[in-house]
DNA sequence: TTTTTAGACTAAATCGTTTAAGTTTTGATG
DNA sequence: CATCAAAACTTAAACGATTTAGTCTAAAAA
């Protein structure tokens, strides 16, 4: 690599002083219509790069901010990824993409990491309900956004910038759909109950198929961590039990992909034998064949306002507001709940 | 945010020069042990975290790598950034994600951005054949690694390290398959003639096609540049030809979806009526009711190499040889292309 | 006892930029 | 023509670390 131009040499070709070198190329005032062409086209001539490490240090700004999702191959994140990326870089930003693999450890790691290199702020997606790396961030006035997850646990809850989307409610509005299907051996593949998704989409299922009269067998309800292999491995034992399930309601599409492999696996079809709902709208979840129910999680949206809430929280150092943002869902009807075929039953 | 400690103020608490706290906590020799250990705990004690910026200065070091892709939100690219990051982190490096939407303009500008910021090095995922930025980076003797596609344009096509598929082997594989299975209108749904993958795609399957005394009728072949619509709206329009394809060849398995609801929507069976291969092997791909016969890109691999050839080339400036590596492809058969009805029968 | 030398430590320069605090030049005003 | 303010420009001090070139002390060697 070779050294680049630095402003003491712009300096001495056009025979000023850095400072002026500095005021010429900032567009501040300071010199003379004329040095500043000068010395811009000395500038442009020695392609001179102003030393991000230099100016990064008086400033005491990086101009980039961490993403932490799980990980980028879960099929939940590319689109949360690119909703926050395009924002960000729109700003003159950059991301540092950083995966967890579900581990709190290495949730620490990265957060040490990303501090130690003065991002100036963090998207987190991966926050547990009781994440204990949250409070020291809000102490030391750390920007930082959650989007997707909450925390629970008070009193940090209340101060923290999030985007969510009302998972309650979607899966309040899949448990009545299910409900209305005629269903009553519905098989809930939970997500985890350490994540505000997790329990709000328990809560909510649970609430709705209450409000309708039902009495819910807990046995029915297994929590598969968001991963699909575990909701393959439950929904083939839950599929094994007498009475079976009629329906599944997956907490994510990723984990109804994998119900629905254990369905086809026992012979059973889709959705005359077992219906299926999901949570997230993933690409897959359209296909033809696949025709999945889910309800929408705006993935893109969730990145790109976090971003935003991000950024403005960075750059306006005096207000000081708290944005808590939830988006509307929306149940998406497609075939695998077999709405298509009969209508609403009750 | 608080400020954070600096070297000044731990050594003015153990009352010594800023010189042996620094050689104290990079354990240089230059203090003795007593005054190391003091140094140490007063630093711990202040939650010294030491100035990223100030030590970029002088080391010229960034410790971040960029990682460009298209988008992140095709499927093809998370395995793939997974696999650089995991490798990243590892080394004590981060990646910062950029997405191009296909445009050069867009990867100029990107790729400026990401040497203003001094990260050391690149990968560069969206290589066109002739891509313009790649000589420059050569000339600078900036370090960076191509993955998944390469340039083709001498002199420069020599001197990149570069980590791909056998794209061309894969391809011819994909044809001999079809052909064996009967096929004769066999519909190529390329990528962009303007990448090394899509090219070298369409040459190995007229290779396969010609060493299997097959005259390929040209207008067969349509270009749809890697997107899902494209290759949709194509594939309806070649199914309303007289005759059309008895199969359809697919440049990535993105693309192989869109013609998979082509088919489907006008009232075609796969493979009975339609056969079809993609490019990939995403995740997709596999499930039940989709089944598709694709080909392995191996994405994490190509992530996970290019990220460890790139590091080493960061790390030891004395080396200076160049890394061309090629991994080997491998068909992967499942129901779309009709061999699980028939098998091979020619 | 004197000389040598290794070890412990420090002062000051450096990395490349910005910025606060001057100084000089220019041109307008009375 | 003297006066003064604004404009143009410079000097020097940051920012927070590392590094080079010392200095000083104490123990070992002569």
């Amino acid at each position: 690599m070779k050294k680049n131009a630095t402003i003491k040499d712009i300096a001495r070709a056009a025979n000023v002083s850095p400072t002026a070198v500095s005021m010429a190329l900032n567009s501040r005032t300071g010199v003379s219509d004329a040095t500043r062409q000068r010395i811009q086209a000395i500038a442009r001539e020695m392609d001179y790069q102003p030393n991000y490490f230099a100016q990064s240090l008086i400033s005491r700004k990086s101009h980039s901010i961490g993403l932490i999702v799980t990980s980028i191959s879960d099929p939940f994140y590319p689109e949360l990824a690119l909703g926050v990326e395009e924002v960000v870089i729109e700003r003159g930003y950059s991301t540092i993409l950083c995966n967890t693999k579900r581990s709190l450890e290495i949730e620490r790691h990265v957060l040490d990491m990303l501090r130690s290199k003065n991002v100036d702020g963090v998207i987190l997606a991966t926050a547990t309900r009781d994440d204990p790396h949250i409070q020291p961030l809000l102490d030391m006035r750390f920007p930082f956004v959650l989007v997707n997850r909450v925390i629970t646990e008070f009193p940090a809850a209340r101060k923290v910038n999030y985007v969510i989307m009302d998972s309650y409610s979607g899966a309040y509005e899949a448990g009545k759909h299910l409900y209305r299907l005629g269903h009553e051996r519905i098989a809930i593949i939970a997500g985890s109950l350490q994540t505000s998704t997790g329990t709000e989409r328990i809560n909510g299922t649970l609430q709705a198929l209450k409000d309708s009269g039902l009495d819910y067998d807990r046995s029915f309800l297994v929590e598969c961590g968001f991963e699909r292999e575990a909701a393959y491995q439950e929904s083939l034992r839950l599929l094994d039990q007498n009475p079976p399930p009629s329906a599944f309601f997956a907490h994510d599409d990723n984990m109804v992909l994998g119900v629905r492999e254990a369905v086809l696996e026992r012979g059973l079809r889709i959705p005359e034998d077992i219906a299926l709902v999901g949570y997230d709208n993933i690409q897959t979840t359209a296909l033809s064949g696949i025709d999945l129910t889910t309800i929408t999680a705006k993935q893109y949206e969730m990145g790109a306002l976090g971003a935003k809430i991000l950024l403005d929280i960075i750059e306006d150092t005096t207000r000081n507001m708290i944005n808590q943002i939830t988006l509307e869902t929306e149940l998406i009807i497609r075939k695998s709940c077999g709405y298509h075929l009969q209508g609403y039953c009750r």
